[in-house]
DNA sequence: CGTCATATTGAAAGATGTCAACAGAGGTGG
DNA sequence: CCACCTCTGTTGACATCTTTCAATATGACG
């Protein structure tokens, strides 16, 4: 049951293979930047897109400090954005997959405030602001799409600081994992059974957490039975549960009845700082 | 030396004075949306600002599910912004003062997702967004500064994410402290000395502290001689320190020579979390 | 079969939250 | 003008979540 499974009509290409580079064609059009272009449109904006640009595992896509030209596109594969400080701490600033859109953080000061890393070989269409700038400019719906998009970033942010600021680390991991889940139900993938990309290290720096939090944590979600889990493939087996715990319900929660084990010597305390 | 002075050029109105509602004349347009703008795409922009509209202490510009219309520019006072849980909690998402803009993270879904709530009694300019949208169309520097603007505000809160979740309590303090001084200074204010507009338990919503851990950081802040404080009133007294403090330096750093007392019972850690 | 990176698990320490009592400012009404 | 009340902020003692430090798997790769 771990296998991740398309379950619906998505078509992604395998990495290496020739692919088109027109948006028309492209399998996540409807959740990227030509969302509710008619083809004229959308061609026009076909032609601004350079090119198609693969980025190797590891590698990145852009460094922090980095000068800023184009956003990007992912048209394949995953990312993080991660911002260090000057003492070298990290925090992942995000993950991004297929129809997602990199490197808006940039536009303000025109230099990149945080890297975009490959967590597996990946293709970007790289789209050059200056050109898109124009183009907007003469397609209203394109501009408004951005809009949108841009916008969707600033909640989606907010979201997170909800998270950080006011949750506890169960809360942050069960978050987490609903979220990934609906993004891949997103994309025609099922909700509750994928592969994560990340490592433990990446997915903690995302949660505000340490890597051994993040590893028990897993542990005690298995073994409560609300995920299974191997390795990095991850199977979500009680969503309402985990829904319940994202929202701090913490305690006797129905046992999932696998493992039987320590279930119950959670506090159930109410909530992390509150009035 | 406590009380707030502008020390540079802003004429800020009083509250209730009669005020020049057009951007050519405000002191704010530099930060504003205008900014850039000649005089003539100025005057255009004004046309479509339908209203000053004031919103008193503790009133909300708009409120969390509202549905979508317009931006609002602070052109006096200040705003809090905050998302609240199904469950309750409350995390603040920003503090906004004069020539800030409010509302865009609701561009995307129609929907104001956190609310605005005047931390005093304020005054906004209303920019009817589908009005601002076709204007933009044919100023295209404004467009631009729109751009910017957002793309700021995905910036802004992206550091905000950086300090949630990877620093102390002590450093995401002193960071506040700073951040606010810096941002007066942007006004033309002293970047040392000024009032906090907020509640300790704002401050906290924001850092995703207690209010009872702000109380005693700032009381440590205090007795250690980096800042002096009396009810709301602020004088940050050693930047150097602060700065050194904000980037988890804790420790030995210079006794300020105020008060003398219990410093170096500080754990001189190094970093939180990290490799 | 070593070596390295990644992940898991345990024990202990410590930062921050929770609970509770109290202080001071400001407003209200007698 | 004073008593009273409420709201905000301060301070203390204690609980507990999460980190830190350390040891030990586990798998990938030569």
């Amino acid at each position: 049951m771990h296998p991740t499974i398309p379950i619906a009509v998505v078509n992604p290409q395998r990495p290496g293979a020739r692919a088109e580079v027109r948006c028309g064609l492209c399998s996540f059009n409807k959740l990227c930047l030509p969302q509710g272009l008619d083809e004229h449109d959308m061609g026009r904006l076909d032609q601004i897109i350079v090119r198609r640009r693969r980025v190797l595992r590891d590698e990145s896509l852009y460094a922090m400090g980095q000068s800023f030209h184009s956003l990007y596109a992912v048209r394949l594969g995953h990312f993080k954005t991660a911002q260090v400080n000057r003492r070298g701490e990290q925090q992942i600033t995000g993950f991004h997959m297929a129809g997602d859109l990199l490197g808006m953080e940039a536009i303000g000061s025109g230099q990149h405030s945080c890297a975009a890393v490959a967590l597996e070989d990946s293709e970007v269409c790289e789209i050059p602001f200056a050109r898109l700038q124009e183009l907007v400019l003469q397609v209203p719906p394109l501009m408004q799409h951005f809009h949108r998009t841009m916008a969707r970033e600033i909640q989606r942010e907010q979201s997170v600081m909800l998270f950080l600021g006011n949750m506890r680390a169960e809360q942050r991991l069960a978050l987490f994992l609903l979220s990934m889940g609906a993004r891949y139900a997103a994309r025609g993938y099922s909700p509750a059974s994928f592969q994560l990309r990340m490592s433990r290290e990446d997915i903690g720096g995302y949660l505000g957490l340490t890597i051994e939090s993040v590893s028990r944590l897993l542990a005690r979600f298995r073994k409560q039975g609300w995920i299974s889990l191997d390795k990095r493939e991850v199977s979500l087996l009680d969503l309402a549960g985990l829904e319940r715990l994202s929202l701090g319900v913490a305690g006797e929660a129905e046992d999932g009845g696998v493992g039987g084990g320590e279930a119950g010597n959670q506090p159930d305390y109410a909530a992390p700082r509150a009035a």
